[in-house]
DNA sequence: CAGCTGGGCTAAACCGGTTTCGTAAACTAG
DNA sequence: CTAGTTTACGAAACCGGTTTAGCCCAGCTG
């Protein structure tokens, strides 16, 4: 490994000369700029890294903190943060929580002890207010696709509200009534905004809301397909259910399918997130589409600004769009 | 910031003591342990990684060079591969090459620059040659599912032919001979591999295997629905076809449904991966599993071997399982 | 009691860059 | 020709750890 030192040596300059000029700090007469090239060249230098984020103090890279990283939407967002880093020049340092608190945290710890320069937070479960204490210790969090109430962060959301509204309001248009509002868990943003939005549109459409048909768990599967046997023990069972993400609505699916209820003819799903393949499930989900890529270049450039120190605004929300596929049916 | 020195003045000794001991590269006696020790807690101390990172020359991350992160199979694989160093104190820098080569090669620069310490690769595109010398150039390298022809590095695979085999000789007991594989990019070890399983399981149960019948791409969704088109303008349609990958199967089954066919009573449909969520689609896809979790888990170890010198194996090939499920119908 | 051993600890070099401050030489203006 | 200003560059401090070589002294040995 060649070191400053020999480059400048090798070109008879000095190790400051050198270092200024490669990082466009000074001018030099092109004569000279030409002897560092050449000896840059001839020696095949490449800067050490690890020396150059120990005298800057920035490592360039940023941390990516996601519950899950196979949840395909996650992996998605994850993509797509990860190219528009890329592009910038920025590293990503990927991690997930497995659903633990305490991993959150410990990943925060990362940036004081420099493994990241900053910190791209997609969390989705509730926070008990530990979470939010540590990260408004930092200066240098984005959050992404779900609050984490009481932090001053910069944020970007989706409109879920209006997604959810929109997406009841096709399944009463089709005729449902009876439509049950299968959510993730029960004091995160998303859940409580995707929940005024299917009860804005209940109301708006004269059909009475009960909050028996409301059904709060994890976003996840298994609470899916649990929801789905809560709901069926229920008295006039629904015809039609909103579910809060795509993964849920999975676990709806699986269980209607393994009770012998057919999709849609039976009863109508609808989901939220357009994960990818939701349109491959059977019967292909109708559901409401987050604009996955500009949730993760947004989520980057607010961080990108916040870096920089520049101007960046507190929240920004992304429209949503209603994707119908065949799991809604007409009803009578 | 408090830095060890301060910490050292703190307890009333040398800086080199206080490293040493909290390095656990000395054994002091109980007292100056505690004074040490209080000294950290009173300070809140927190080495500085980037120090020790130049001072070592090691960075504790391993990077992960994958070409589509937003693959199921592959955020999958990513995910356990995670887990793992975590476990062993490393962390995971994510890096997609979406396709181009030379960003494979960049990526393994980082090896030089310090960037991370060594490098698990899941490529999956053909090599020209180019790619394998760059590897070779390395000595902290794995590869996991795919190979780089010609390299010598830990490599860790799974049982590609018997896979395919035992997939293809599944379709023929259901009754299928005229069966067509639409894989991936021809030059792949996996392609290969899965095609040679193909082929013997044919021989083996005296169907005539045609050159004419199996197709190569890239592993795509897009691929599977080409190839689709091109299965469908061949003399004698096939009954059934045995995909390269999950994602190839999707397509395949998209493009089918789009031509109003149905699987499986028209053509049964088998995949290889078993993805998350292929059992999801419509109908749930029969396919060959890779543990994808055991996969990434060896992938770690066998780095992990590497970091610390240990012996390693050359190759290493995980078995995989058919799972049954209903994209594959009976034919007379 | 001299010599040896080992425990406890530290000075100083080192990792390889970046950055500040300053100076000598060249140039410009008056 | 002198004073002031640029230009071109370098010495040295600094980032904050780790590690090597070795010092000092207490205790043991003969």
């Amino acid at each position: 490994m060649t070191t400053i030192s020999q480059v400048a040596r090798e070109a008879g300059y000095s190790p400051a000369t050198v270092s200024r000029y490669l990082n466009n700090r000074i001018e030099l007469p092109a004569s000279t700029a030409l002897r560092i090239d050449a000896a840059v060249a001839r020696l095949g230098y490449r800067p050490n890294l690890l020396a150059r984020r120990l005298s800057t103090g920035r490592t360039e890279a940023i941390g990516l903190v996601a519950t899950e990283i196979s949840n395909p939407f996650f992996a998605e967002l994850a993509a797509t943060i990860e190219v528009e880093a890329e592009l910038h020049g920025y590293s990503v340092l990927m991690s997930t929580t497995r659903g633990a608190r305490e991993r959150e945290i410990t990943y925060l710890g990362r940036l004081e002890d420099r493994h990241v320069d900053d910190l791209i937070m997609m969390t989705n479960e509730p926070d008990d207010g530990t979470l939010a204490t540590n990260i408004d210790a930092h200066s240098n969090v984005v959050l992404v696709d779900e609050d984490v109430p009481g932090v001053a962060v910069p944020k970007v959301f989706v409109e879920n509200e209006y997604g959810a509204y929109h997406a009841t309001r096709h399944l009463i248009e089709a005729g449902h009534t009876r439509i049950a509002h299968t959510s993730g868990p029960r004091f995160l943003m998303s859940v409580r905004e995707r929940m005024d939005g299917y009860l804005r549109a209940l109301r708006e459409n004269r059909v009475e809301p009960s909050m028996s048909r409301v059904l709060f768990g994890s976003y996840s599967r298994k609470f899916g397909a649990d929801a789905t046997d809560q709901m069926h023990s229920h008295a006039d069972r629904p015809t039609a259910v909103f579910c809060g993400s795509d993964i849920v609505a999975t676990g709806v699916m699986q269980r209607l399918r393994e009770g012998g209820l057919n999709v849609p003819d039976d009863i109508s799903v609808v989901g939220f997130d357009d994960m990818p393949f939701a349109d491959m499930f059977a019967p292909a989900l109708t559901t409401v589409r987050q604009p996955i890529e500009t949730l993760g270049r947004k989520a980057f450039r607010a961080l990108y600004a916040l870096i920089n120190k520049q101007e960046t605004v507190a929240e920004e929300r992304l429209p949503v769009s209603l994707v119908e596929r065949q799991s809604v049916a007409r009803r009578p």
